[in-house]
DNA sequence: CTTGACTCCGTAGTCGACTACGGAGATAAG
DNA sequence: CTTATCTCCGTAGTCGACTACGGAGTCAAG
């Protein structure tokens, strides 16, 4: 019913096809994200499409901010019928990228404002740049 | 003619007014950020204004995103006579804190888009979150 | 059958910015 | 003088996500 083909691969193909390395995947095994398939008595393991998917998921939910042990908890709702709870963690990331913008934009701000005043002064004997730094400005707090 | 008043400290007092913990004082003299005073034979060593100053303006280019490393090269910049490379150094930090800014917003795009979809379909069988996690998303390619 | 590439497995190292620990000496309060 | 609190100093541990290493076994091409 589902698409996968169980494509047989060793774990440097099943590394190439997800643009990854194998000690990556080793250590997502280590982690318990990705589940060692059997060994064959004296022989290497073979990986199919699903592991491959699997770490697609992985890499997709790394690229959105989630951490390996957050991916871990998305991976238990991996049959999708738990909707409510995958909610929650995607709306706690937002909610933390969100954060993560203001504090840059905030930064972003008092930057620019540093770099605009540089050199804009030609009788300045002290860098403003420098200076402001010494002198400190308005978010000591935090 | 500056207004260093050399106030006397010991290195937990120091720390204290700084708002930071001895161990990193001992930590950025490791790295040559700060210079340890000298030693009394057989004493403690006292710190002054000036030891603070730096420890602030240590802090507020922390805040700013600048690492320990690229505070190491503004430091050499202190005495505010090379406006040009405290400007270089400022407008790359801008730079990079303007990428993060971006990637962070491309991020967050998708991430609302997710949440969004996700329980406003009633008779979904699986979670769209999850499902998008497993299909992939336009920004496969970085 | 040989050779070279790949796999297996455990352990250890990396990066950046700290943070912790432990034992010996110094100093300040009572 | 005693005791509690610092200070000094070196070394080692932490966190997260990898990355590296090394030696033995396995597989596939020629
Ligand atoms: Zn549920
Ligand atoms: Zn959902
Ligand atoms: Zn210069
Ligand atoms: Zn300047």
């Amino acid at each position: 019913m589902s698409g996968s083909q169980n494509t047989s691969m060793t774990i440097g193909s099943l590394a190439k096809a997800a643009e990854i390395t194998v000690e990556t995947i080793r250590y997502y095994q280590r982690l318990g994200l990705m589940t060692e398939p059997e060994k064959p008595l004296g022989g290497i393991r073979r990986y199919d499409d699903d592991a491959l998917a699997r770490l697609r998921f992985i890499r997709r939910a790394r690229w959105l901010g989630f951490s390996l042990e957050e991916i871990g908890e998305l991976l238990k709702l991996e049959d999708g019928t738990h909707c409510d709870e995958a909610k929650a963690l995607g709306e706690r990331k937002l909610g933390n990228v969100r954060e993560k913008i203001h504090s840059l934009q905030r930064i972003e701000r008092v930057l620019d404002q540093l770099v605009e005043e540089c050199c804009t002064q030609k009788d300045n004997v002290t860098c403003p740049l420098i200076g402001s730094l010494h002198e400190g400005f308005e978010t000591d707090t935090q």
